[in-house]
DNA sequence: TGGACGGTTCGGCGCCGGCCGAAGCGTCCC
DNA sequence: GGGACGCTTCGGCCGGCGCCGAACCGTCCA
């Protein structure tokens, strides 16, 4: 339990998990602009950042007199998420311009390497109703709809759902195909793993969705909507 | 991100943290053990009780002059076993007593809920041999079969599966099915969720295992290992 | 009605860790 | 070469937190 203390402790500074939440985008970010995020000096952050490093939180990228730094892989994010999910529902934020900003990451944003909010559920639903996911809550369940849909996080590709998203090229590997994310605004599981993971690069490549500024949140564009169609989802 | 701070902040002592370690058997525990277990005063130990419960990782339970506490529920035990599975192998322990009570905690022990150690992964080697339950890495792979076995983690419970649960007495309710739980010692997934603890519950009660003292090691009785090959697995 | 015992509250101590600014180092670009 | 820039190192300050023992409160038991 020495060893998990040890991790907590570099989670329980509000600094380094500001930072930490902003590498959640999946990108690398200079030291710099760590530091502006979380509102502190740059010594601070670069104090921050390699103890994060040793931590193997995250690894860092010298370039020239850049340092950059990005969440040492998925497994990160995935602990992340956990405790950010364990955390539970935050308070909507206050005022004009945050709600803005909130409003845009909760229609939808990347979550390391997948997609997330009410595009990312959308995209969960459409792919079940499409026959590609099923979730496996076998049981008969007691009717009750709303817990239960929190329960049935158990999320399989089937075989036809394989041959889908082979045709769109994907290549499984090692990494696990289906993880549930519990969704921080939708507090609904949506589609992580291998296949997420795949399918968010999809939507960028192809330009079915774009990044709204440098942030997080993401649009569907107009290729995007007839893509959704052509693909069969709804 | 500042929620996320402040749950790893209550995990981030190592006093605290053996506490919910200790707690990670699923029984509840007085203020006093864990004081002795954790090696603080009373007083000391009353304080933490007091921070973890209030920040919701643990609940309490007074009797006379007594206070219980336990985990708040299965969530706190798999995001403690997400953070103890980052953290890490553990070097293992020296001297000849340290080494006894490992040795019988990596051959069995109780996670929470379900069962964990060599009995814990070869109880889900055999009841995916038995048909009973399927890893769900449907993709090729690339032949890799050590890394493929570790990403091996998506457990669904077949249909006849389902049928043989339910024979046991088992009743599927609101959680989560089957989850896979990384083993600190084995390294290797195992059986958790419902499933996982309805199947550990039915080995204790039936006394095809016993705790070893008052720990979470566990052992395979006699007649634990004849229902064994009863029940059909290798 | 005592005494033993589990738990809690409170003061006080000491340390650890986060923060900053200043100074220094390496890189890039004019 | 010189200056701008990103980053790091180093002191020093300060607050917070974990720890303990002593005193206290309730419960249980003889």
């Amino acid at each position: 339990m020495e060893a998990l203390a040890q991790v907590a402790g570099l989670l329980a500074d509000s600094t380094r998990a500001a930072i930490c939440g902003a590498l959640l985008d999946g990108r690398a970010w200079t030291a710099r602009e760590l530091a502006a995020h979380a509102g502190v000096a740059a010594s601070t952050a670069s104090e921050h950042l390699t103890r994060l490093v040793e931590g193997g939180l995250l690894v860092e990228h010298r370039q020239g007199r850049h340092r950059y730094v990005a969440l040492a892989g998925p497994h990160v994010a995935e602990l992340l998420e956990a405790m950010a999910a364990f955390a539970g529902p935050r308070v909507p934020p206050r005022g004009l311009r945050a709600a803005a900003v909130s409003e845009a990451m909760a229609r939808g944003r990347t979550c390391y390497d997948h997609l997330a909010g009410r595009l990312g559920v959308a995209l969960k639903v459409g792919l079940v109703a499409a026959g590609v996911l099923r979730t496996g809550t076998a049981g008969v369940g007691n009717g009750d709809l709303a817990t239960a849909d929190l329960a049935a996080s158990d999320l399989t590709i089937t075989e036809p759902g394989m041959v889908w998203l082979k045709e769109l090229g994907f290549e499984p590997g090692n990494r696990r195909l289906t993880r549930p994310c519990l969704d921080w605004t939708e507090r609904v599981p949506h589609l992580a793993g291998a296949a997420g993971a795949f399918l968010c690069e999809v939507f960028l490549d192809r330009g079915w969705i774009r990044r709204i500024g440098t942030s997080r949140a993401v649009l569907l564009t107009p290729e995007g909507e007839q893509a959704w169609k052509d693909l069969g989802l709804t």
